[in-house]
DNA sequence: CTGGATCCTGCCAGATACTG
DNA sequence: CAGTATCTGGCAGGATCCAG
């Protein structure tokens, strides 16, 4: 049985489980996976990977974020424990941001999915450029 | 150095270029994590893991889908090369989806990712009441 | 049966300004 | 510095009808 093998099983049983019942669907791995498969969870995840660092740094290193979805995303991620919050009562007031235990938990699985996404990237992009080569072809 | 550091590393870097270099941040990372993460792709995957299936069966199996979704999450993760699309000329006409070889290379560090959001998911779920409690003993 | 096309809506997230 | 508050537009996505 391919390591594949046992999770597919277990998320399959989740799935007809849940389709089946009635009320609304409630799969453990579709919650967690809707956390961390948002817009900017992953990136802040593994930009606090490197070390801990302050709210500023934090909107530095990802300069594409507003401060708004910062906040939010930081929120978030510490609702579920995945990032610790300390706050310094200095003046003015700083905040370090860290990676919980369980965060770090994170890493090993999510580096095996960006190792994936780094290694099979070019396939991607060549398997769209054909995609959408053929579909010009049919329209014109 | 971890599994996960190298992972990192890679991943910083790309930041980092983006960040610094002009025009809109361009990651592969984020590119390809942005099509898994979405609402569906990966339940399609998963999915399509256990057999290939038609368009009716994928829509029985994931019944809080809408046509128009399944239809367009399908459609990107073919273009993408993840899945395989085989139409059969009978009447009524009927197309069945397979994943692709590239498809099946994301099952082993998505397995990765749900064996972690089933272990970890009572562990989130006792932060989040955690969490909540604390915010609300602030705010009364 | 497998979709495409169209209309319509809610909420997500960006921009901006303000605060402790 | 580290956030909140409010307003607003765009677009994801549901519902419905149509077509091959």
């Amino acid at each position: 049985m391919s390591p594949a093998a046992s999770a597919i099983e277990r998320f399959t049983r989740y799935q007809s489980d849940d389709a089946q019942s009635a009320g609304p669907v409630h799969c453990p791995v579709r919650d967690v996976l809707d956390r961390i498969g948002d817009k900017w969870s992953i990136l802040m995840i593994m930009t606090l990977a490197t070390r801990p660092q302050r709210f500023s740094e934090l909107h530095r290193a990802v300069r594409d974020i507003s401060k708004r979805m910062l906040t939010q995303t930081l929120r978030d991620l510490e609702r579920d424990g995945l990032i610790t919050r300390q706050v310094f009562p200095t003046k003015p007031p700083s905040v370090e941001y860290g990676l919980s235990p369980l965060g770090q938990s994170l890493l090993d699985p999510m580096a095996a999915l960006i190792d994936w996404a780094d290694r099979r990237y070019s396939d991607i992009h060549a398997a769209r450029v054909r995609f959408d080569g053929a579909a010009r072809d049919v329209s014109r």
